[in-house]
DNA sequence: AATGAATGAGGGTTCATTCAT
DNA sequence: CATGAATGAACCCTCATTCAT
């Protein structure tokens, strides 16, 4: 499993890498200090060498979740220019990201670790409802979206990709989602097209 | 906020109605037995009468909401007729449960109590799928739904409806759900028709 | 020795016991929950039970000192009529409670839990100087003690005094205290009288 | 504040000046290595250098604080010829102290860092005691002092003197002792003379 | 001589659970 | 049936100390 926040090489990233898949796995509260210890293969000592708290630990990876999702969607997806491309290549990324690294897609839908976001909402209900307005207000802008009320569209567009990523996370879905790419995104595109 | 569970008459009901608030705003490990009997005024010990440890409390409450929305999908849901109706009926069901009672809703879409279930799906992933799944294998037979993959359908269905009663349990929409129940089964339709 | 503050009936009189010798011995900040524990031969439970933390352990323990030294001077000390009387009754006061509780005086004399006083004073040099500031005060008004610096006279009464009871407590005077007062009392009483 | 000590233009006197103070404000115990190496602006790594452990440093500290301390009393109050010369001399010594190096007069006073002496007696009680009793039992000799109990004189003479000490140092006095060094010596000298 | 990352024993505290009343 | 005082395992975190650089 690649990572792609960090990586083993230095204590710190073996401390972060295996603080995403435990909190992924447990649950914030249920991951102990000794768990990440034993995963990471340091030592409580090196834990709080580099990080001042357990919480301090779980908002620098929030943190770091959180730019590179952004970067990854402003690379593949933004640039892109016509309504279509652009669900297409979120579909790609959130299909492609599943198969790479699925600790890093499960804690972009579920975490939600109230001793770091105050609002408790998900990094998929806050900085992924960003991407998918964006694909919206621009292409009802073109007119190559119908003219539905935002909030169904932005459920439909990131409702059928999450929902996905979740079947295949929970081991409902055996294939690699990306073969599954071409379907779902014309599934979405009946829902919206003008 | 009306229960749908419990009835706050007994002790037993008001533990649970407290149990089922308590795991959804701040989790099962996060919640303790004193939180449990500050918020449902009883005690200790009358805790302990009623359920034998809190693992089993959290068995008792969740096969409580399964039961629940099984019942009440078998009720609404599964009589109708047509593949549009009953897709129709499941998102007013759902709409409706938001409305009516959050925290059982929050619990059917998030919660995966490792004590309770070991396959760590939510209600959503194990008994929602049933429901959808059975919508998509009779609607197929009788040729209202197009023919496609059933794990796509299966996302579309339950992914449109559930995350837009995630955005209304965030609080990224702010108008009963019930509001939105025509619009959001016209774009379901539209993906899934034959 | 007898306990001047606590019954060692009690769970909490046992631990407020323990603490009082524990911090005197070893100090707060040695003195751990463990300490604590073997020597109040109760619990880790307990202690939290009874007291919400260390701090506020000690907090208790110190108003307790305070509230029953001031006690003890409003009641033999500060009712008496003439000047000498009283440094005499406050001598026999400290005495008696050394040979009494040595721990309950050590604690008077020494005891500065930063966590409990903010102003960093003992009780001797807070409560201890009211009792001492009143002798002077009265005693002056009616000409019994001379027109010294009223710091100088407070020095005097309360040095001689403490350091005495340093002394003993120390293990550098091996006698019991109250054989000593007569001549304590004529020393004090040749360097303050009119 | 000058250092009685140590110098600061070295790493060893730098951390020592800093241990005292720190040792004085907060107690052994509480006082961290990283404490030290924050104030004295040095490293880790330089005061394991220079003391093989945090034990080993306060022990260093005491010696040089008992020396020092010794050094001052043979050279200013027993070479003196009488008993009230040498008790005002051992007044002024303190009181000058107090002015010059309060962290030093606090440490003598109060210090009985149970790692380094284990008869748990502070430099006044042990060292402090030794130029006392030698003012006395020469004082006696000569017929300068009355005939009291060498306990009492002795409480006498040090209680007094370290008692003002201490109120100065509580804050409780607030000018220079030195000028209260008069009337200080007159009232322990009417208390002890022949 | 100097540095600071790494170690882990042991601190204060929480909380599920028991049981005498 | 109901109560809550008592228990102790296990949590997060601190800090004296070591050692490679």
């Amino acid at each position: 499993m690649p990572e792609l926040l960090t990586t083993t090489d230095t204590v710190r990233g073996r401390i972060l890498a295996s603080a995403i898949q435990l909190f992924v796995d447990q649950g914030y509260h249920v991951t102990t200090i000794p768990d990440i210890v034993a995963s990471s293969k340091t030592s409580i000592g090196a834990v709080y060498h580099h990080f001042s708290s357990k919480e301090e630990l779980a908002r620098e990876l929030h943190q770091q979740v959180i730019q590179e999702f952004m970067r990854q969607a402003e690379e593949s997806v933004l640039p892109l220019a016509s309504a279509k491309d652009r669900i297409r290549a979120y579909v790609d990324l959130l299909f492609s990201l599943t198969e790479k690294d699925s600790y890093f897609v499960a804690y972009l839908l579920h975490a939600r670790p109230r001793v770091v976001v105050d609002d408790n909402l998900t990094v998929c209900s806050r900085e992924g409802i960003e991407v998918t307005n964006h694909i919206i207000a621009d292409g009802k802008a073109k007119g190559e979206l119908r003219d539905e009320d935002d909030r169904i569209l932005c459920g439909v567009i990131s409702g059928i990709i999450m929902r996905l990523v979740d079947l295949r996370l929970d081991g409902l879905i055996v294939e690699p989602l990306p073969t599954l790419a071409d379907k779902t995104t014309d599934s979405i595109w009946r829902a919206v097209r003008a």
